[in-house]
RNA sequence: CGAGGUGUAGCGCAGUUUGGUAGCGCGUUUGGUUCGGGACCAAAAGGUCGCAGGUUCAAAUCCUGUCACCUCGACCA
């Protein structure tokens, strides 16, 4: 296709190369994922948006059981004593959170915090339902929105509320608390590659990026098209940081009282933000095929002329019955042109085109929406056929992703190398563990440490930011 | 919080410099012709120009105040 005939096409949305930020939003309103809403740094997600968070829900939480967790639901308002108790906690999270003062007429006597996090009144729990080492470990996760006053919001990315799950976990030793870690951390790892196609780097955050109140945090960190990272996922392991102001205390094995070790890890809405902006085209929306809402969008042509709609119909229930998630575009209100660039703009994998000709023959057309190929298919046996391609497409976008993110991944040993690397990508290098490197790197670059990487064979021996001694591999990148 | 910008039809915008009948595109409605890559023709509906005050014969336009939103910065477990 021409520069100029592809130009046409797409004049509704900002060209991706030339502004990305003006791309991403004109995507996630031009698909109809979600909606600006009449509060401040608040969004709506309309259908199409919800659809993939629910996909998302699904297989996640599959997941958090098949791992032995259980749902469960802690009200939305927190004390204010309690949300006080851990010191750290509070310092990290007083700034953004919104508060109830007020209930009916009646001021409060005490206020109340609008949930930002759950830790404090699962503490708060916990510490009334332990009593002994049989009643550990406990695994639960919940469903919820959460509420933080973030002074700047772009939808799915940072809204002042947003849905997510955070799991709280409590157990009897430090090993048990480590592994459940970890654990959460590699389903997180798991669900964005496999599900998402999300290649993701993870790895443990420095002291100063950890979240408020953990002993240790690992994330994973996603790259975007602009060479931007995303935190895609936390765990956390908070020892006993929260188990002792709250006293979570449990009669162990040994007959003495312990504070139980405790754990947590969260995923949100941030992840479709991480599917727009990796998998994204001058077209619109990509979604990979385990997590779009609609897998193949089946087309008639023509389809006032005799037979074609229920020819084309029976094409769709062919492969429903084959559970693919089908769409019938039956409008008859926009041309065929018009659905074409409708259904790719919305990014769905697959697009079938039934016509005349194409009963005639008894064969139909498939275009791919992840590199635009098209191909003839027999009708008879099309849902196989599809099955396999859809899977062929999760796969190539997966490795697409993971190429671009290696092709902007630069193993660096010195600052010019790693100022050069994080302007448009992450850099892979030495750091010697102070706080005041990070400083510097965020006041010259305005970049940060990511993580640090499991595999720690070291790349180098000095620091890419002072030059001193060093035996940290950590990756380095703008972050949104 | 600092700097800049924008508020005009459902959406996107022009009109403001130089005051003089409220405009365009998309969408919507009705009818017809189309239909294998964003269809066309004809007709129609749709407005407290963010809000308040001031100047003027006359304000979307000038002045003052105010509110909201956006971008960048700062901030961001």
């Amino acid at each position: 296709m021409s520069k100029k005939k592809e130009a046409e096409f797409v004049q509704h949305i900002t060209p991706r190369s030339e502004d990305f930020s003006q791309w991403y939003t004109d995507v996630i309103l031009q698909t109809g994922l979600v909606d600006y809403a009449p509060v401040r740094g608040c969004m709506v997600i309309k259908p199409y948006g919800y659809a993939i968070w629910e996909m998302i829900q699904k297989e996640m939480d599959q997941r958090f059981k098949a791992t032995g967790h259980e749902n469960v639901y802690m009200p939305m308002l927190i004390p204010e004593s309690l949300l006080l108790k851990e010191a750290e906690h509070v310092e990290g999270f007083a700034p953004e959170v919104a508060w109830v003062t007020q209930g009916g007429n009646e001021p409060l006597q005490e206020r109340l915090a609008i949930r930002p996090t759950s830790e404090t009144m699962f503490c708060t729990m916990y510490a009334k339902w332990v009593q002994s080492w049989r009643d550990l470990p406990m695994k639960y996760n919940q469903w919820c929105s959460v509420m933080r006053w973030e002074k700047s919001t772009r939808p799915f990315l940072r809204t002042s509320e947003f849905l997510w799950q955070e799991g709280h976990t409590i157990h009897e030793t430090e090993e048990e608390a480590q592994e459940e870690t970890l654990q959460m951390l590699e389903v997180y790892r798991e669900v964005a590659e496999s599900v998402l196609a999300l290649p993701v780097y993870v790895g443990q955050k420095s002291e100063k990026e950890k979240f408020a109140g953990a002993r240790a945090t690992y994330s994973m960190e996603a790259m975007m098209q602009d060479g931007k990272a995303l935190q895609a996922g936390t765990s956390h392991n908070f020892g006993t940081n929260f188990s002792e102001p709250f006293g979570i205390q449990f009669l162990s094995r040994e007959g003495k009282l312990e504070y139980a070790k405790e754990t947590s890890w969260g995923t949100s809405t941030r992840l479709i933000g991480a599917i727009i902006m990796t998998h994204g085209d001058e077209r619109g929306l990509r979604l990979p095929p385990n997590v779009a809402p609609i897998q193949v969008v089946v087309l008639p042509i023509a389809q006032h002329k005799e037979g074609v709609l229920e020819g084309a119909k029976a094409v769709a229930d062919q492969l429903a019955a084959k559970d693919i998630r089908v769409k019938f575009d039956d409008r008859d209100t926009v041309s065929a042109g018009f659905k074409f660039n409708d259904w790719e703009l919305k990014g769905v994998p697959l697009r079938v085109e039934v016509g005349p000709r194409d009963l005639e023959n008894g064969q139909a057309v498939v275009a791919r929406r992840d590199t635009f190929e098209k191909i003839t298919l027999p009708i008879d046996g099309l849902a196989n056929a599809l099955a396999a391609l859809l899977a062929e497409i999760q796969q190539t976008m997966f490795l697409q992703a993971q190429a671009f993110r290696d092709a902007h991944t630069a193993v660096v040993s010195g600052y010019d190398e790693l100022k050069a690397a994080v302007n448009g990508g992450f850099a892979k290098g030495m750091w010697c563990g102070d706080t005041a490197c990070e400083e510097k790197l965020k006041a010259d670059l305005n970049a940060t440490t990511r993580n640090m990487p499991f595999d720690q064979t070291p790349t180098g021996d000095t620091c890419v930011i002072c030059g001193k001694k060093a035996d940290k591999v950590m990756y380095f990148a703008k972050a949104y």
